[in-house]
DNA sequence: ATGCCTACTATTGTTAACAATCTATGATCG
DNA sequence: CGATCATAGATTGTTAACAATAGTAGGCAT
């Protein structure tokens, strides 16, 4: 569901094992939530996405219960849903809680990831570094193939409730992050090598430097987003002080190439 | 199947804010698989439930696809749902990720938590350990001090996506390991130890010894379990080597004190 | 007797109509 | 002139009937 070769281009019925309709429009939702083409706090109405789909209220209905429980929309009973507006604030969050789980990730994986699954992760580094050897260009593969580095991570813990938060709960919500707050590939070079030491203490089987340098690598992330939100912000708003709790925000972001870059967290700057 | 005797108790609308028949209908069954009235591996029906709870199929799908993300039913599109049965590896696949999860809540309350939160934590020892004064007899109420205090301490993290995911998403999860393995309170006085330090590490400001203290306090918590269980396991099957990955495991695992306790990570018992 | 095929039943997926609730617009009153 | 209330429209919640799928039981042929 997550490989990028394997994700669809688009159409409807290119996804395995879509068995019913409101499975098919649920992934539709998806897409077109993640992409932007609903932008946030677009009011849903049942009515509207149901002719427009070409189904019945019921499949739709499901569909965006689904959509509820991804995060993407936000039902209020009697009322209506409308797209996540995300803030800044809710990204720093949801950095805290990868920086935890993914963290924990790697310790396990360290443990428990098979050498077939090694030699796969360093496939897509090297993948990675290739298409940074064409420089900036397209930032779109950067970002899946840094995506792609840190699900495999995941995968290799073997941990499947692990799996299921970081990869189905969390993952759409990142994407949706980043398209809104078009977090561009800025210099992922230092993520490279953040990665590249990841792997290499997964590789050795060190737990404790796996777990740590994950840590420090989201962390990192996380930190660097921060400031540069905040650098953009009193840019153009000199006065504001804080980032606001409901910051609509559309500052663009660098800092974040696609999924994870940092500085070397060393180094100041 | 469904014991009719034991539902009526749980009265329609003693639950705040239910706007609509799938929710009330939702927290219902809830319950009834928490307690374990509907014991796991229950085929659910939509038919039987509708007509049971008095309602249409359509709410009834809604409150089962809410038990579906909850993790507490699990359905194949065209088959069926079932309640789900737990096995022994995905209660300690529960525990990492409680752990990665509950260590970030106590490292971010050590900075977030105010005063007031900070002594109605202190009040939920109290009365924690009032209660265990009164020694074994109520180990009901020592499991639900017990949730809340962590409960609490995720609260107090002021994450609001850390509050979801482990306040929401897994709570319910936690309750019904505890039901379906039986998990009797045994020595609950190991973890209070655990629990003030938790709490003086977080009144301190010390946001790393919180976050180590409720690491160790989830971690020992889970040895506890899984020794308790392999015990168990051997005592009557003296063949099995491994935890099955589908073990049905009916034996009752002592060890968790409701929610956490642990030995006291240090001391050989 | 056993294996496969076929029809049947029960359950799930889907649809469309009905009822209840909320938002907005406009009229009335202070 | 402003505010409050009422009414109207639209949208969500709910229901019941219809269609499609999967499991099951029985018969038939080998």
């Amino acid at each position: 569901m997550i490989d990028p070769a394997v994700t669809p281009l688009d159409n409807d019925t290119d996804l395995p094992a879509v068995r019913t309709l409101a499975e098919r429009v649920f992934h539709q939702l998806q897409r077109a939530i993640v992409r932007g083409e609903l932008p946030p706090g677009t009011r849903i109405t049942e009515p509207e996405l149901s002719t427009r789909y070409g189904i019945s209220r019921g499949p739709l209905r499901e569909a965006m219960r689904r959509l509820e429980t991804y995060r993407l929309i936000e039902r209020v009973p009697h009322v209506g849903a409308r797209v996540v507006k995300l803030s800044m604030d809710e990204l720093l969050e949801l950095f805290d809680v990868r920086e935890a789980l993914e963290s924990m990730a790697a310790r396990l994986a360290a443990s428990a990831m098979t050498v077939e699954e090694i030699a796969g992760l360093r496939e897509v580094l090297a993948v990675h570094e290739r298409q940074n050897d064409l420089d900036s260009g397209e930032a779109y593969y950067q970002r899946e193939g840094d995506l792609d580095f840190h699900y495999r991570i995941v995968q290799g813990s073997h941990n499947r409730m692990l799996m299921t938060i970081l990869c189905d709960d969390l993952y759409y919500l990142v994407r949706l992050y980043r398209t809104q707050f078009s977090a561009s590939g800025a210099r992922p070079h230092r993520a490279f090598v953040e990665h590249h030491r990841i792997v290499d203490a997964i590789e050795a089987g060190d737990a404790e430097l796996a777990e740590l340098l994950m840590r420090r690598h989201v962390s990192a992330s996380r930190e660097n987003v921060a400031a540069s939100y905040a650098l953009a912000l009193d840019g153009e708003l000199p006065g504001v002080q804080d980032a606001a709790p409901t910051a609509d925000a559309r500052a663009p972001v660098s800092g974040e190439s696609g999924e994870i870059n940092d500085r070397d967290s060393r180094s100041p700057q």
